[in-house]
DNA sequence: ACCTTAAATCAATTTTATTTGATTAAATTA
DNA sequence: TAATTTAATCAAATAAAATTGATTTAAGGT
């Protein structure tokens, strides 16, 4: 059978965009990353090296993937580079309750556990 | 540099099951039929592969991830297999935002958009 | 200028996921 | 019972993602 779009541009685009940050959710040293930038808030890399105990390399290539999904944030600080947690992405994607795990408590209202 | 765990592994063992969640989330394909179940309701397999435009092979291989990440359940009549989506593991997984894609409206009280 | 540190990138390899076409199994129909 | 329909599964091929170790770039410090 041939397969045959069925679906308009406008959503597809769209999917292809959720689908680009469900992928960079899709792994659980990335998630675990993740946690740690919602617990610790913005760290280094090389904070975060000894903390998820991950070579540096790897650590930069997982780190990418997050950032190219708008999942996180990066600012230099001369030879640093420092991650945050991109706050509207992941309020915006994910569900109240997984805030404990990913998602920082934004008005400091108290978390949902 | 050896790799060392960190996190305890109850919270590894939660991690596992988000990225088995956000994983059958991360494809298009997936994101589309999901948006189908969730506009039309229960869907037949053979309902779902005109409306996909994807073999059957393929739309069982998709159904079936969806289908142990828990994001949809099947009900077999006959010799036809029926899909739904997973109310309760979407909500609790997904932001409101996303209602209107993959979120069916649970209590009709109106959607996010 | 030289050495060190921080972190990104690269190329090669390994691992994992997806696609394809065929086969199977069970239910239904003629 | 024989033929058909529905949908799952399988094995082989292809494609995509992750890992590894090395290299590169830029910033600081001595």
């Amino acid at each position: 059978m041939k397969e045959i779009p069925v679906t308009d541009s406008k959503m597809e685009q769209q999917f292809l965009l959720y689908k680009q940050k469900f992928k960079a959710l899709a792994d659980e040293k990335r998630l675990e990353i993740l946690h740690i930038l919602c617990t610790d808030g913005t760290s280094c890399v090389c904070d975060l090296q000894p903390k998820i105990g991950m070579t540096q390399s790897k650590l930069s290539y997982h780190l990418k993937i997050m950032l190219d999904a708008d999942l996180i944030s990066r600012t230099e600080k001369g030879t640093w580079s420092y991650y945050a947690i991109n706050e509207d992405t992941i309020n915006h994607l994910l569900s109240e309750e997984l805030c404990c795990l990913f998602r920082p408590d934004g008005n400091s209202s108290g978390c949902c556990c």
